[in-house]
DNA sequence: ACCGTCGCCATTTTT
DNA sequence: TGGCGACGGT
């Protein structure tokens, strides 16, 4: 839709929709249900904050759960209003956080260029730990760290509790003294960790009344967006900001908090009007987006829960089709019953590749479902995977920057120290933090001012100090003497790490290293993005940025026109006219370590209900007989979600893959089962120098049968079969193929 | 002492 | 599948 300047902001607006864009003063509460137009409402309340009540943008303050809710958010204000839209505070918790320590860190000693902490860099921390305890790195590590997060999750610190309290008990492993430890190193090393950051953040706005007082002042209506998956440091953020002002919206529905494992206290949204006893409170309970029968088969699920408050959807469109459930023999069944059912529903109803989504409860199992799309030739896109800022490569090198900005930086020390390798060991490197602890002093400076760890200078050691001096030279001319991207890439020729990569990438023939080097020019054009659009880039807010940044939003999806995969995690918020629903089994969804406790299982099911009710058209639902989980392969029941739907809701199907458990015997014995998935290259409005049944030769393969001619986009695609190699599919124009 | 290779291991969800 | 530790070669 496209908005004028003159158009009403009320005009497409239900009544209840209406309530909420116009209850602008005081506490508000938006129960709104899946597709209910909340994301409508928000954007247009905001608009009618600025264009009809006349509040400056920039004294609105929204926060969202992800950066890229929060760009839609932006995107979707802008549209309505104009560009005055962009002066608007959107922004997640986390970045909110970065935002105000920035200004006011340096009160509660945290210095403008400190780093933000991931979990890798939390696990090399506490790796260190407890290597030097004795304690079973690889057992512990994890453990350790989720128990860290737990506790400062609850924001124990904030709120002067006992944080040992919260930590586990264990002969072998004392947990408080780690905690401890653990806090102390990150403080040495100048970084935050996630937590910390909304911690921190909060600790300045209820210490400092000069900070309060200022963002009181800065900020007068606030907009909390998914308050159900708010934990207690975000719940006190929005607290204290909105205590003077007390106009605060917050908008959730909890039937879709799915992030208690993360912190979120689905109480927060439930104690709202007693919180602000004042509040208003209205219920967006219209259903724009899905049909009836997917509806009713979403509320048959999730009335299961106990802890909810009763509430139902009405669905605005008509009966539609009704929900099937496929069950099938194996994860290769599962596989081909979806490609099957795409390649139909785009035949018969003309649906596009962008229409369907394929949703699983783990990423492990995203990856049959990717190999049989590539070997089916149809295009796909993953969401939220191996995340671009997480990739080994960018880590590095962003290592390298964040060492040159905050030199006490042990984490990014350790990445880089021998990255790429000039000589320096693991004995080295403990040599090296054994002196700097001995002379409390950081590694760097023991590095930097040569003192003696081993009883000669160490040669690796002296060239990593000269490369490190040398970046840091240049980089106090950031920005004005050498642009940001200019000194990126210094950082990755100095540090000899291109060329590393390029001489890798010579002898690797898989051209994994290869697709590196194209990251890390990736990740250069991030930076000349980053400076194009800031009024005054700096690199330290640069590396602060993307350490939030998810990855999805920044290389976009270069092919639009393709099926989506993802976590359902990850699907909250989207609509797609066809889902799948795949791993509908008991283990699998809900998965096992949730089997044994109520609350988890509630957890399960209302990220079933999320999965569900993405789909606005279709749904299909899909579980497995057998599925094969790391090496064995296991049996398993149907979800007991499945069951849980009135029989009358869902359609009964069955389909049973061709293929048995490894993926050469699929090839080879592939063949379609389902009647309505012909593979036949109908229409032919494209033209083939080949027809189906040739005999083709590849270099690399060998002799193989041409199976399938399609045309996907601008391109034919040749489905080969290999006897020896399995099945590959081909661009025509590009492939090396040869008749025979 | 370091570097590369081999084989073993484990995998919920993510700002 | 790939990340990580152990091991043996340089």
């Amino acid at each position: 839709m496209i908005y004028g300047e003159n158009m009403d902001i009320l005009e497409s607006l239900n009544e209840s929709q209406k309530e909420a864009v116009l209850a602008t003063e005081g506490p508000l509460l938006i129960f709104a249900g899946a597709g209910s137009g909340k994301t409508k409402v928000i954007t247009h309340r905001i608009a009618h904050l600025i264009r009809e009540k006349r509040v400056p943008p920039y004294k609105i303050f929204a926060v969202t759960f992800t950066n890229k809710a929060a760009g839609e958010m932006k995107k979707r204000i802008s549209s309505i209003i104009g560009g005055s839209g962009d002066d608007v505070f959107v922004k997640t918790f986390h970045s909110a956080s970065v935002y105000i320590l920035r200004r006011f860190g340096e009160q509660i000693g945290i210095h403008p260029n400190y780093s933000i902490y991931d979990t890798s860099d939390q696990e090399s921390i506490v790796k260190a730990i407890l290597g030097e305890m004795n304690i079973d790195v690889q057992k512990y590590a994890k453990r350790v760290i989720s128990k860290i997060s737990e506790v400062k999750d609850k924001a124990e610190l904030i709120e002067g509790a006992d944080p040992y309290a919260f930590l586990p008990k264990e002969y072998a492993v004392n947990y408080a003294e780690i905690y401890d430890e653990y806090n102390k190193r990150l403080r040495a090393a100048n970084a935050l960790d996630f937590n910390d950051l909304l911690i921190y953040a909060v600790k300045l706005l209820r210490d400092s009344p000069e900070v309060i007082e200022a963002l009181q002042n800065k900020w007068s209506y606030f907009m909390i967006d998914e308050y159900q998956d708010t934990n207690r440091a975000q719940y006190m953020m929005a607290k204290y900001l909105a205590a003077k002002s007390r106009n605060i919206c917050v908008v959730g529905d909890d039937d879709q908090s799915i992030y208690s494992w993360r912190g979120a206290d689905i109480s927060n949204i439930l104690n709202f009007e007693k919180d602000y006893p004042e509040a208003k409170v209205v219920k967006l309970e219209t259903n724009y987006r899905s049909t009836s029968y997917i509806l009713d088969a979403a509320y048959s699920v999730v009335k299961n829960n106990r802890t909810r408050k009763d509430k139902r959807l009405n669905s605005f469109r008509g009966e539609g089709f009704m929900p099937v459930y496929c069950e099938t023999n194996n994860e290769y069944g599962e596989a081909e019953f979806v490609v099957n059912t795409i390649r139909r529903l785009k035949r018969e109803e003309n649906l596009q590749y962008g229409n369907f989504a394929v949703f699983y409860r783990t990423n492990a199992q995203s990856r049959l479902l990717e190999d049989t799309l590539r070997h089916e030739a149809v295009p796909y896109r993953i969401i939220g995977s191996v995340k671009f800022y997480e990739r080994k490569e960018i880590k590095d090198i962003v290592s390298y920057l964040r060492f040159v900005v905050n030199p006490c930086d042990t984490a990014s020390l350790d990445r880089i120290i021998n990255n790429p390798p000039r000589g320096i060991g693991a004995r080295t490197v403990e040599k090296l933090k054994e002196t700097a602890y001995a002379e409390q002093m950081s590694e760097w400076e023991i590095i930097d001012k040569d003192i003696n760890i081993d009883g000669k200078v160490n040669k690796g050691l002296k060239q990593f100090k000269e490369i490190i001096n040398s970046l840091i030279n240049l980089y106090v001319g950031v920005p004005d003497k050498i642009s940001l991207a200019d000194f990126v890439e210094k950082v990755i020729t100095v540090s000899t790490y291109r060329k590393h990569l390029e001489e890798s990438s010579k002898t690797d023939s898989t051209g994994k290293e290869h697709d590196r080097l194209e990251n890390i020019d990736e990740f250069i054009n991030s930076a000349i993005e980053y400076e194009e659009r800031t009024d005054n880039p700096s690199l330290e807010e640069f590396l602060q940025e993307i350490s939030l940044l998810t990855s999805e939003e920044n290389p976009e999806n270069k092919q639009a026109e393709a099926v989506t995969l993802m976590t359902i995690h990850n699907a909250k918020g989207l609509e797609f006219n066809t889902v799948f629903l795949t791993g509908l089994e008991e283990g699998t969804f809900p998965h096992a370590n949730s089997l044994n406790s109520d609350a988890q299982i509630e957890e399960e099911r209302r990220l079933a209900y999320v999965g569900i009710t993405r789909a606005m058209d279709r749904l299909y639902i899909i579980s497995a007989d057998v599925r094969r989980q790391f090496h064995q392969t296991v049996y398993r029941q149907a979800s007991r979600f499945i069951s849980e739907i009135d029989n009358e809701l869902l359609e009964r199907t069955r389909y049973t893959s061709a293929g048995s458990s490894s993926y050469s015997d699929y090839s080879e014995s592939y063949s379609p089962v389902s009647g309505s998935a012909k593979r036949v290259s109908g229409g032919a409005k494209f033209s083939s120098q080949y027809s189906r049944g040739d005999l083709v030769k590849h270099p690399k393969y060998g002799n193989g049968k041409i199976v399938n001619i399609e045309n996907s986009g601008d391109d034919t695609t040749l489905t080969v079969s290999f006897p020896g190699s399995g099945m590959k599919v081909f661009i025509e124009k590009y492939t090396p193929l040869v008749r025979i």
